[in-house]
DNA sequence: ACCTGAACACCGTTCAAGT
DNA sequence: ACCTGAACACCGTTCAAGT
């Protein structure tokens, strides 16, 4: 019983043990020519799916982006009250980035950071859902600038504490500290005050 | 005029045009034969002053921290209230992390985070030095818990803002804005207030 | 359309040998 | 003590050829 010529499913069999590969080896430790090995086809094989190594790198960012999406989406799902709300997603931030530390660089670097193609979108869409985690107001006469740069500063908190934790400067427990801080601070202060008066109650 | 059997002085030229290549190339882009051939010497030559590749990146790491710790040093000569030193601490943070992108990326690498040696030691004089942004409050009646619930956020939001320029998912202006708000969210915090209560006027 | 396998130009690492 | 240069085992990429 020989393998066909065709595998029949090998771009789906590189892309999951790449994940695999990523995870244990980091991404100096992906090869193609080991992914072909384990895959049982020719070290030339993959480059019928993936045009390079990058090209395989950005599917996996795509995939990581969409994955991710969907635990920030499962966070927001979460009813409860304003507070409760970021919580919650600072949670779902920071455990997806330090369980995915390898493949967070991946989508994160400025190499994927392309202005277009799936990567983009599939960032954009990131980034929409987060944007969620604080919903429109139902008035409508809120600041867009006071907005921006209250969930930047709660995205750049996220985003430190996993690099903090993955660097290993931080346990898992202060980083989870940190958020919980970050979204009381973040209420209390002047600018949340600006931002979240017209959403209490809202979630 | 041929050169002389003995460089003289490999090691410092190495790191030096090291530091240049990963600048303009990344860490994938730094290549030992390359070095040692912008160096004029035989591709083994390196071996004699960095027992491998790691070994070298540990050196530049190093080196890293050690400039960091300058920036961060001479951001906190600088005169002025609490807020003004934050600030300024901040704008130190951000500015090395996004000129120095790739360095940090071996800096924060997990690889680096060693338990002992001379990276680490390093590591540990910059966040002594970072520590000092905060000085012991005079009393000496301060709540260490709180103090360093109040640094590390702080110190997430820093190294946040930064992963999200290099990332080129903000721009620089919107970062600094992130650690102006972030230096007054805190302050007005309830835990920016225990812990700052007893600074004021200190700096 | 998908895969093979040789070929090419790179790596990092090792190590005996030279100065 | 420091450097050379051959050797080895890896890479990614290209491409004609096979099915």
């Amino acid at each position: 019983m020989r393998r066909p010529f065709h595998h029949g499913n090998l771009r789906a069999v590189l892309l999951e043990q790449a994940e695999v590969m990523l995870r244990d080896q980091g991404v100096d430790g992906l090869s193609l020519r080991e992914l072909a090995r384990q895959a049982g086809v020719s070290h030339g094989a993959p480059r019928s799916h993936f045009i390079d190594r990058q090209a395989l790198l950005d599917a996996l960012a795509e995939q990581g982006f969409d994955r991710f999406t969907d635990q920030i989406r499962a966070a927001l799902a979460i009813p409860g009250p304003i507070r409760e709300r970021f919580r919650s997603v600072g949670r779902a931030y920071v455990d997806f980035s330090v369980d995915n530390a390898a493949l967070m660089e991946l989508m994160f670097a400025a190499k994927s950071s392309q202005s277009s193609g799936p990567v983009h979108n599939a960032a954009a869409r990131f980034f929409a859902v987060l944007d969620g985690a604080m919903p429109d107001p139902p008035g409508g006469d809120h600041d867009d600038d006071l907005r921006t740069r209250f969930k930047l500063l709660f995205a750049a908190t996220m985003q430190g504490t996993a690099t903090l934790i993955t660097a290993q400067r931080i346990t898992r427990e202060q980083g989870q500290r940190i958020i919980d801080d970050a979204a009381d601070a973040l209420r209390s202060s002047e600018l949340g005050a600006h931002v979240l008066s017209s959403l209490e109650g809202t979630g």
